[in-house]
DNA sequence: ATTTATGCAAACGATTTGCAATAGG
DNA sequence: CCTATTGCAAATCGTTTGCATAAAT
């Protein structure tokens, strides 16, 4: 049986406190000042079964770290090449997409995500300060 | 100045060759015969170089491994979760989503990738074979 | 007492890099 | 020749795993 973990609560917490999608390492150095004994490890594992169970969500890759998202409701992202922040993008989610690309594929498909690519606001403030 | 190099273009070939969406071992494991002396090194080196050209695009990681595409032209994918393939999805591609990003967020949105995610077909069939 | 959760360090796998050798122009 | 390109092996880096210890029930 699954039983009570102090850092696994955080770890929960942190991702879920977040709008950041952060990757394992930066949940790891948000805690560590709380729980100095704690370790990268335990963070991987712990959101490997947040993974697993749906409390988390997995928003990709960026710059080879996965990014992670404690809100599951689907909605789009916006990444950015150079700063590599990850934003919400508040547009309605069509979830008869997915119906037409099973039709389509002839697949079972479960979900869709849609990414935008570019530069953040304050990467191009950044670039218009230093031209 | 860059010059020109028979195995720089075999990859390029064989990454555009195929539908498969290829990982940079693929693209090695397809050449090795007819180079036997290439190293995977020079296959991630020239990718490297297609992506910075736009030559090639990334669909992103399965199972962590980066997969590339050398259809540029926008268009959806399907993933399965199941045997890693990834599909085209044909799919009329909104262009007007870019913008509408863009203003939303205040950033400058270059493109975007819908990814859907299922299982595909021929696995659906072996599940079925064997339930 | 039993067994899950953890820390630590080693292992792992994909990708990158340094460097000497090769080959294009 | 000159220098871009390559092979090779070692290095990197995020993530995973084995094992002995700590903590939950």
């Amino acid at each position: 049986m699954k039983r009570f973990s102090r850092k696994r609560e955080a770890i929960l917490a942190t991702i879920r406190s977040t709008k950041s999608h952060p990757s394992a390492e930066w949940v790891y150095e948000q805690l560590k000042p709380d729980f100095p004994d704690l370790s990268l490890a335990t963070v991987y594992r712990n959101i490997a079964e947040f993974l697993e169970s749906g409390e988390v969500v997995s928003v990709g890759f960026v710059n080879s770290r996965e990014r992670f998202d404690g809100d599951t409701s689907p909605h789009a992202h916006f990444v950015c090449d150079r700063c590599g922040a990850v934003l919400d993008v508040v547009m309605p989610d069509d979830p008869a997409l997915d119906e037409a690309a099973a039709k389509l594929l002839g697949a079972r498909v479960d979900r869709h995500e849609l990414v935008f690519r570019g530069v953040c606001g304050k990467c191009m403030d950044m670039q218009a300060e230093r031209p």
